[in-house]
DNA sequence: ATTTCTTACGCAAACGTTTACGCAAACGAT
DNA sequence: ATCGTTTGCGTAAACGTTTGCGTAAGAAAT
């Protein structure tokens, strides 16, 4: 049997003082004598006192928790960044709750009811792909309720939001192969609906502006699922037409992966002949031959910035109001096999 | 400024009843007339009232809440079980609040200790590698608190436990390679104090005995890091003496895709000349080339059975001094390229 | 000796629920 | 008219803390 916990009162008693002083001498109250002060903090530690949470989160209205509504957590970079927020929560003395809603709007309602029900201080909400759930987030954040967004962002919301910056990780990468002489680079652009597709499909035009190449419309496919599958689908098909590109970069590292098997396929020497950068950094790229070259968005730093802002928040209301903060982390180019041919220059 | 939550209170005094009338009128009490019933849900309705989870717990001591200690989130089998458990949690109305210790025996103890400072229900423990905390779960457990070990399991507790059945993913390894006519199979062994060496090795050599292959000491090679890179070296190293295996079983997966760089590097044929099996389905091992044999451990279902024995625990805990469960998932065989050699039968 | 100040503590309310117990009103039976 | 039952609700204590206010005892000032 669970022998009940010692409370105040416990102490209290055994002490011939009041439930108030006991509490006070923990605090450190100055008008607690020494002598009550020692007395308490011996019998604290051997009656293995712990204040009850409940109680005290009743009393002072807020439970230093915070919870986390994320899309799917099997991933490698959604679990950096639980890692991540993981780690600052504790340093800042949070906890963290987590619901998974597997890109589902509704889920994301109910976990989120739930999650509020529970009492968290704030919340940290990556969103699904889809946005039918905009709306009730935006609602709950006009009412004042502590939260930021990570990841995956909303764009009608003015709120604070920690994400990676597609636009110049697309922009890197496409540098990066065009200063390793690739020329006919084509982008495996992301889902019509999903949120870093846009950003990533304009820092790769960015890039092609910059130095001057031609933007070319049959090298710019639009893919449905961002699926390895699909990568290699694509991949193969655009690679036998007579006029294919020498580079791929894609809007995610499944897709590279799909499209490097593609070109094993056809004999085509990747980086020799094709170079492919992907995106995300998977863990996979590195163990795969040729290894893939991608971008990095150090999720552990997402997560950490995310948390840390979202307690700032909590912990001074008065400034809901004011400046949201939009922390961009820039995410960095990771050069492996795949795209490192020599430049000619 | 976010507004106040409406309690019992408010209702009540819109009402002109008492906080027990509501509080009765919500649990659908047979002593309370239907005429209140049906106007308190009108109230709970239109004032948007939520139970303040604090006041319940305080009254009811429990929370609903369990906590996950696990050493490392961020590596696909983990985060698979943690989804696993959040899923089950959910369904049953719990939340889950999870500690990331990262092998760290001072965190596990710290990060536990705080865990059940909130007040959580019971304890889901997945160890770290090094066993300087077993005392310390080993006591808690024995005071009686609710707790359940996944995965990584105490050898010195008795108390329930959900984990994988290693000797038997080992065995079905081995029989594999030797069914697709591997004769001399070597494995690359887990580290001296990891949980799971022992049993994958005994597997491993129940395998040799039933098909009555000779067990080698030179081919049963211990490892220190078990990583790619170890699993590369080591492979390198033994593929070029004289008396080489012409199959590897590898205690885990990055050790495996390491090996399989190697047999790249030495123009070894896999899987002709040499097969290669690893263990935890990694998802790197999917599209790699050859693409990685492995034995998949289903995290999820894991994860579903660890939180509700936890839970199922916590809701009779009369039965916490009886029988111990012991839940053995059975991980099963992923055939992929690297050992698929025909069979000569 | 009386007043004023400090020091050190207790009392009690409050946070929002739940629940054992009590009790008035209404009703039927005698 | 009296008594017992039922129906329907209120009172109050309890869960473990925190904290504004009050106050007794002693010290210091007059």
């Amino acid at each position: 049997m669970l022998k009940k916990r010692t409370t105040l009162k416990d102490i209290a008693e055994k002490l011939g003082v009041s439930v108030a002083t006991v509490s006070r001498a923990l605090k450190n109250h100055p008008e607690i004598s020494q002598r009550i002060k020692d007395q308490v903090a011996l019998l604290v530690e051997s009656m293995h006192y712990r204040p009850n949470s409940f109680a005290v989160h009743l009393k002072n209205q807020h439970s230093n928790m915070i919870g986390v509504i994320i899309p799917k957590i099997v991933h490698f970079h959604s679990s950096t960044i639980l890692s991540g927020i993981i780690a600052k929560a504790r340093e800042l003395n949070y906890q963290v709750l987590i619901c998974e809603t597997g890109n589902d709007a509704d889920s994301e309602r109910v976990n989120t009811s739930a999650l509020i029900d529970t009492g968290i201080d704030g919340l940290l909400v990556s969103l699904s792909n889809n946005n039918f759930s905009e709306d009730f987030f935006a609602e709950l954040h006009a009412e004042g309720f502590p939260m930021v967004f990570f990841d995956k962002v909303p764009n009608t919301i003015a709120s604070h939001k920690v994400l990676t910056n597609d636009f110049t990780g697309a922009f890197i990468a496409t540098e990066h192969l065009i200063k390793n002489n690739y020329k006919r680079i084509a982008h495996f652009k992301g889902q019509k609906g999903a949120r870093n597709t846009q950003p990533r499909l304009n820092g790769f035009t960015a890039a092609l502006e910059k130095y001057q190449l031609p933007l070319e419309n049959k090298f710019v496919i639009e893919c449905e699922k961002c699926t390895e599958e699909e990568g290699y689908n694509v991949a193969y098909s655009i690679m036998q037409k007579e006029d294919r590109p020498d580079a791929i970069f894609c809007v995610n590292d499944e897709m590279a992966i799909g499209a490097l098997a593609a070109l094993r396929k056809l004999n085509i020497n990747v980086p020799n002949e094709v170079g492919v950068v992907g995106f995300s950094n998977l863990t996979a790229g590195k163990y795969i031959n040729p290894s893939l070259s991608t971008i990095d968005q150090s999720g552990v730093e997402i997560g950490h910035k995310a948390a840390e802002l979202l307690i700032k928040e909590i912990q001074n209301k008065l400034k809901h109001d004011s400046v949201f903060q939009q922390h961009i982390i820039e995410p960095i180019l990771v050069i492996r096999e795949s795209s490192s041919r020599k430049a000619i220059s």
